[in-house]
DNA sequence: ATCATATTGGCACCCAGTGCCATTTGCAAT
DNA sequence: ATTGCAAATGGCACTGGGTGCCAATATGAT
């Protein structure tokens, strides 16, 4: 992250970034599929931590104000590491070839909703609408990172991203 | 696209596709940017129809329905074209290279759709709903594809497709 | 026919990603 | 401590996408 931030994402080659870590080449490949998911980290961990809140969700609780709840939780995280958290998801949205990359980061992010969707509505999780939910869902938290990002850096607290996030969701139906 | 169809995407590499099209691997290069630009073909330039379809709607007509047509809009064809656009479709959805270059080109036509959001909303386009709007139907129009290219080739009619979108689109607000 | 201009192609290069294999490391069990 | 084995690592060579540079070729107006 500070070779990328430094001399930017495209002009750091893999090299660079295996010499910075004290390994190399080839085994810096072993632990990331690609340059691009470097930046990502351990975000697909993240994921099951999702799914576990799911379970937890009260039934009773509309849809749209579920998945709210639940992009809200996904995307909370300690006060202390904002401006980190800001600087890379500013990188990941504004280098296109992270930018499409993220559509195959979320992937498992979107089952996760497409799944929780699917058992809402008695469907399969491969179903039309629980799909299109987990695009939206999806679309929903890239719009709302942009809007964040583009706030000054000191009015760009936590409860701001989750104030966009709970707004940006009602959209849905 | 023959070549694609027959060797797949990732094993056709890019001298072989510049030899069947008579030309240079260079001059390839100067027509597309990339080869995952290839298979979109000439997707961009259909993104000012549905422009200009957009200033024909009528203002009394709900969002929500006026993106429904606009999305059955662009994704109307000549019935005789209907198998190679599915081919084309099942290429860009199956590759995993083509589905992370769809967030990029669909850049503009995201653009297109938040353009008209934020009109009628009196607000930027870069705002934060018109933003996830034109995610979402972003998100809605790759869902749609993905059901409609599951049916069997021969319930596959652009009726199908039509009907799928108008369905996702039940999922806006 | 001539000349300016745009298009093309060849070449060399950078960089991401991968298969292969030798080397090193970590960790038992004795 | 030593041996032995499996896992992790690194080096190397190779494929393939993408680009800068420059020479060669085509185009089209006069």
């Amino acid at each position: 992250m500070e070779l990328f931030a430094t001399r930017g994402y495209s002009s750091t080659n893999v090299e660079d970034i295996a010499a910075a870590a004290g390994i190399s080449r080839r085994t810096l490949f072993r632990y990331y599929p690609n340059k691009a998911a470097i930046p990502w980290g351990e975000f697909s961990d993240q994921i099951a931590v999702m799914r576990e809140h799911f379970v937890l969700i009260d039934d009773a609780l509309p849809l749209r104000d579920a998945l709210s709840d639940a992009l809200v939780f996904f995307n909370t995280f300690p006060a202390a590491e904002t401006r980190v958290h800001r600087a890379r998801m500013r990188l990941l949205l504004d280098e296109p070839e992270l930018q499409a990359h993220s559509v195959l980061m979320y992937s498992d992010w979107r089952a996760a909703i497409a799944e929780f969707v699917a058992g809402r509505r008695g469907e399969a999780t491969i179903a039309l609408i629980p799909l299109a939910v987990a695009h939206a869902a999806q679309g929903i938290a890239m719009s709302s990172y942009q809007a964040w990002l583009s706030l000054p850096e000191d009015e760009g607290s936590q409860e701001a991203l989750h104030g966009y996030l709970q707004k940006a969701c009602e959209i849905l139906d």
